[in-house]
RNA sequence: GGACAGGUGGCCGAGUGGUUAAAGGCAGCAGACUGUAAAUCUGCCCGCGCAAGCGUACGCUGGUUCGAAUCCAGCCCUGUCCA
């Protein structure tokens, strides 16, 4: 089924991570004979990574379930520059702090997906600021900058897309790609990195880094870059209800995480399934042909899954078991966002934007006028209605089939 | 530094003095149909207010006018070309 012969590029293929891949057959045989040491680079230019980034964490996972060694790299250097890779706009500059507390709060998520520890194969988490930071500007000129072409940097799409747009691309993002190869030089110098993965749009830094590590060391490495995953309905992954689907607690529940999930397109429930889960692919190839509504029963084993993976067992059950009890028996499960009226009740509309529902007290109230919302399957179409509650007393409060919360006095 | 073009709601993009809380599209939310899917159709889509209504809003500041996103001045920002 597949051409090749090592764990790795097997692996890879058969779940379909491989876009793009620098000269395969000489990775091939590499990752057939030795431990390769791998990296992914990740820009913290927020405090939690979201599910845009989950395809390239995994590359990561599978370099280690085949028997490599992956460094997971913090851009805390190169976040500081940009990257202008598919991106219309300079991006907002952050602070030394912001940069920081960011990385901070993105590393323990890596701990649930990788293992890192003393072993040969164990992870490693490594800033890039603790070198690019150290840089003299005259020697990266003179040390990098002479193998780098204008000419040819202006051919990136990374570059090209802006100037063919007409957005500006600051003096400060064009270097981006040289701080990117030199990463690749480093890494490969100290750790004895021979492969840098990433996204297809990482295609452009990923092969300026193999060009330099060969043009300076004369070493060879290699590359791979993952399909860009686009859902069915053609929208990017990653944007929902209220933004992106972030894989930290603290910027979405795991509640939400998992239905983000459940509520996938069926025609991405098998490609989803091989990408983000380790279920064996014979497994997926059943649930993905399951017919009709019995497809949903792949949906909630692919949020529970990716659930796990991402969250934990215990957040993972935890979400499934209030979907079931939410969904299934019209119930309300544990899980639910939940609100407390107090004693003197509260008003309809603005319970349901204390509880995250909506956004205003006027968007509350007109989707109360549009019959939206019920209070324990009871329709509330009063926008005056005062929730009042006994000592005690629960009451399940719903707006639209899918949002459903738990008001408590 | 100069010439020219431009800066409109989450995004794209109309709008050149009043009927403009600002066309249209996308995204989003809700309803119908379903399977917590897709497609389709319908409604909604700045905030506050039960409501009448009020407050904000078209880069910024000021001005003209009964009335400005629209006219004028200065400033800031971006692009293109020239130096």
């Amino acid at each position: 089924m597949s051409e090749y012969k090592s764990d790795l590029l097997r692996l890879l293929d058969e779940r379909g991570h491989l876009h793009q891949l620098t000269d395969g057959g000489a990775l091939d045989v590499l990752a057939g004979k030795e431990i390769v040491t791998g990296y992914v680079g990740f820009d913290p230019t927020a405090p939690s990574l979201h599910i845009g980034n989950l395809a390239s964490i995994m590359l990561l996972r599978r370099l280690q379930q085949a028997g490599h060694r992956p460094i997971v790299i913090m851009g805390g250097g190169t976040a500081k520059v940009g990257d202008p890779s598919g991106r219309d706009e300079t991006r907002a500059m952050l602070t030394e702090e912001k940069l920081a507390s960011n990385i901070a709060s993105i590393k323990g998520g890596f701990e649930k997906m990788l293992r890192f520890d003393e072993s040969e194969t164990g992870a490693l988490l490594i800033n890039n600021d603790d070198w690019l930071s150290r840089l003299g500007y005259i020697e990266i000129l003179r040390d990098v900058g002479q193998h780098f072409t204008i000419n040819r940097m202006l051919t990136f799409d990374s570059v090209k897309l802006r100037l063919d747009r007409e957005q500006p691309l600051t003096f400060l993002e064009f270097n981006y790609m040289i701080m990117q190869a030199y990463d690749y030089l480093k890494l490969s110098r100290d750790y004895g990195c021979r492969l840098q993965l990433g996204g297809s749009d990482q295609w452009g830094n990923i092969v300026n880094g193999i060009e330099l590590t060969r043009r300076i060391d004369g070493r060879e490495v290699y590359g791979v870059t993952a399909p860009l995953i686009t859902r069915a309905d053609g929208q990017k992954m990653g944007k929902s209800v209220s933004g992106a689907i972030w894989l930290n607690e603290e910027q979405l529940p795991a509640y939400d995480f998992w239905q983000y999930w459940r509520n996938t397109d069926d025609r991405d429930v098998g490609k989803f399934l091989r990408l983000f889960t380790d279920l064996p692919l014979d497994e997926i190839a059943r649930l993905e042909a399951l017919e009709g509504s019995e497809i949903n029963r792949a949906k909630a084993i692919l949020a529970t899954e990716v659930t796990r993976l991402v969250r934990g067992e215990e957040a993972a059950r935890a979400a499934e078991a209030t979907a079931a009890q939410t969904f299934a028996d019209g119930g309300a499960g544990a899980d639910l966002p939940s609100l407390t009226v107090g004693e003197e009740g509260m008003r309809i509309a603005a319970a349901l934007t204390a509880i995250g529902f909506t956004a205003s007290n006027g968007e509350a109230k007109r989707k109360i006028a549009e019959g939206a919302v019920k209070i324990g399957g009871e329709t509330i179409s009063d926008p005056g209605f005062v929730i009042e509650l006994d000592e005690g007393a629960e009451a399940k409060l719903s707006m639209g089939k899918k949002k459903h919360g738990i008001l408590t006095r």
